[in-house]
DNA sequence: AACTATTTATAAGA
DNA sequence: TTCTTATAAATAGTT
């Protein structure tokens, strides 16, 4: 119906097709419209262009929601039920993990007991030993790694120190001083030994990063309510 | 477009109504066929005709639930998803949280701890410390109860046994025998001083509700994965 | 957006 | 329902 027949596929000229597009919404709406009246019937018709654009016609005796729960009615069960049952599962069983984990970390946190069995509380116990000692022992591992690591710098600093001071004496000849360098041991003593402003770095470095007291614990503090 | 042109209106005929449907609706099915292949446009074509006959055509490109959806994000306003959203809202919310629950866990549990920094660690061993007390106390608090418990049962039993014994002295007034009361103590003499089945009975009890070891422990048992 | 030659849809009849 | 066919309507290519 036209100047001439077209092939049934995809127009490759985007103008064109947009025209095309125009013109056989039209028609499809005009068509749409015009069985809605002779034949008394409901239709639903939305359209989006491969550009995105949106059109739609609905029978006036009715509206685009009507036709929609019809649809769904009609097709016996909807599209929407089944994803809204899923959701409401999965988010039950969401809660109950999040029950069950609450109530684990109460218990690890020694609160909600009165239930507990004696074998049940003993394994609590158990359990709850072994994870203290397990912290404590990497408490003590990265105390031990970060004293390694000042220790180091330390010994470092003190050589150079040392060197400076060797550079000095060489310079002014002056046999009676004595700055020996300071080799090994563990930290309490190297520091003990040591003086002046490498020590004071260390130290200052030391009381930076090893604070004792226990403050807030930012990821632990999270609410339980 | 036929033999003769028709008003566009109410076709009063029943018989001739539906036919018209039939065929007209093929045709715009057709019709929404082509502009979805022409145009590469998406289509959603719901009919009912009005003895409630249903039809539809979906370009195949995509589906009814997809146009609906795409339908209500154009028309900003949504008639379904409001419910939908939040839910999904909540349970990425629901699902965060739980993902921090289970960290905490981990960290009380001991795994995980590398992250940590001192101060950190320091305040989580505390906590984990004191938990473990807490435990234990509770688990003390347990033993005394319990032992308080099967020490009056013990002694009411042994008071009943000695009633008979009684009875049965006078009966028989054989004033050589001698099962006088055992009264209070403590638990472990109690039993160390008992005999016969009443203590059988308590020693049972004693053993199904004091198991020592650290068996699996149901409730903490859940999956951390 | 309008025009128009042609194709396509379809009303009426079978 | 389906087929036929005369005719109305839609539209491809053009302006």
């Amino acid at each position: 119906m036209g100047r001439g027949k077209i092939e049934i596929k995809r127009i490759e000229n985007p103008t064109n097709r947009q025209v095309t597009y125009s013109k056989r919404r039209n028609g499809i709406f005009k068509k749409a419209q015009e069985i809605t009246v002779l034949c008394d019937a409901k239709v639903s018709l939305i359209m989006f262009s491969n550009t995105g654009k949106f059109h739609e016609f609905v029978s006036p005796t009715t509206t685009t929601k009507n036709i929609f729960d019809q649809y769904q009615n009609t097709l016996g069960i909807d599209l929407w039920s089944t994803h809204y049952g899923r959701m409401q599962e999965t988010y039950k069983k969401l809660k109950d993990v999040n029950d069950k984990l609450r109530k684990q970390i109460k218990q690890r946190i020694g609160e909600d007991l009165d239930d507990l069995s004696m074998d049940e509380l003993s394994s609590l116990e158990q359990k709850v030993t072994a994870a203290a000692d397990v912290v404590r022992e990497r408490k003590y591992h990265v105390i031990k790694t970060q004293t390694d690591t000042y220790k180091k710098k330390l010994k470092s600093l003190e050589e150079r120190h040392g060197n400076i001071l060797l550079n000095f004496e060489a310079k002014y000849e002056d046999p009676n001083l004595n700055y020996g360098l300071v080799d090994g041991g563990d930290y309490q003593s190297t520091t003990a030994l040591s003086n002046g402003e490498s020590n004071l770095y260390a130290f200052r470095l030391y009381n930076a990063n090893f604070p004792q007291g226990g403050g807030g614990f930012g990821p632990n503090n999270l609410s339980l309510g």
